[in-house]
DNA sequence: TTGACATGCCGTACTTTTACTGCATAAAGG
DNA sequence: CCTTTATGCAGTAAAAGTACGGCATGTCAA
């Protein structure tokens, strides 16, 4: 696993608003830019701009946490977590201390 | 697991600079800060000042990633992943996709 | 063709992060 | 006492991250 790609996708998670975004995505899977939009404001309240969360998706995009398919005029976005990802993120688990009780 | 506390250990964990002291604090605990540096120019060839190294320290401990312990004026890091942190780490998990070939 | 819709790119403002220099403080040793 | 050693704090500067408005482009449908 390169270091590049470590920081993308640490980084990436590294924001409550792209976590909700993703959490989101779980949920229901390709949606458009302005369904992100409206789903933050519907179900959390927080409105944000359509350039905002236009970047954080880009965000997700290059950690190639979510896959871009296109739909006519549409832009539909679903989450795409890979084996790769799943080990970037256990990364931090080579380092665990085992022993001690619990 | 709270939001803040997601942030500060994904955030920590987003700097290869930082991945590389939790790497080098695991094979030798209770270094202090001057055996960081020195360590980082011995074996990455890497040389940063006293003081950014002080503050990336600063920020694994913030995230309660290294536990601090005072040798008479020495202050000594050490690693300390715990299940909270782990626990973190596997935020991702829960949206794999199961299923498919592989 | 025209209008409405969805996205992309450019620029701005504010905040945070990263890396550094310099000075101050406190403890141990000669 | 004075020097060395280890840390802490303040301040600076460049870069990146976050959030936004405006304008342009492309596409679907009436």
């Amino acid at each position: 696993m390169q270091d590049d790609q470590l920081d993308k996708i640490f980084k990436a998670l590294s924001d409550s608003t792209r976590r909700r975004i993703i959490d989101r995505l779980s949920k229901q899977p390709a949606q458009s830019l302005f369904e992100v939009c409206a789903a933050s404001v519907a179900e959390d309240g927080i409105a944000l701009s359509r350039q905002t969360v236009s970047q954080h998706l880009a965000v997700l995009e290059k950690a190639n946490l979510v896959e871009i398919i296109w739909k006519g005029r549409t832009k539909t976005h679903s989450l795409n977590i890979t084996e790769g990802h799943i080990e970037a993120a256990t990364w931090l688990m080579k380092y665990k201390q085992n022993g001690e009780e619990e």
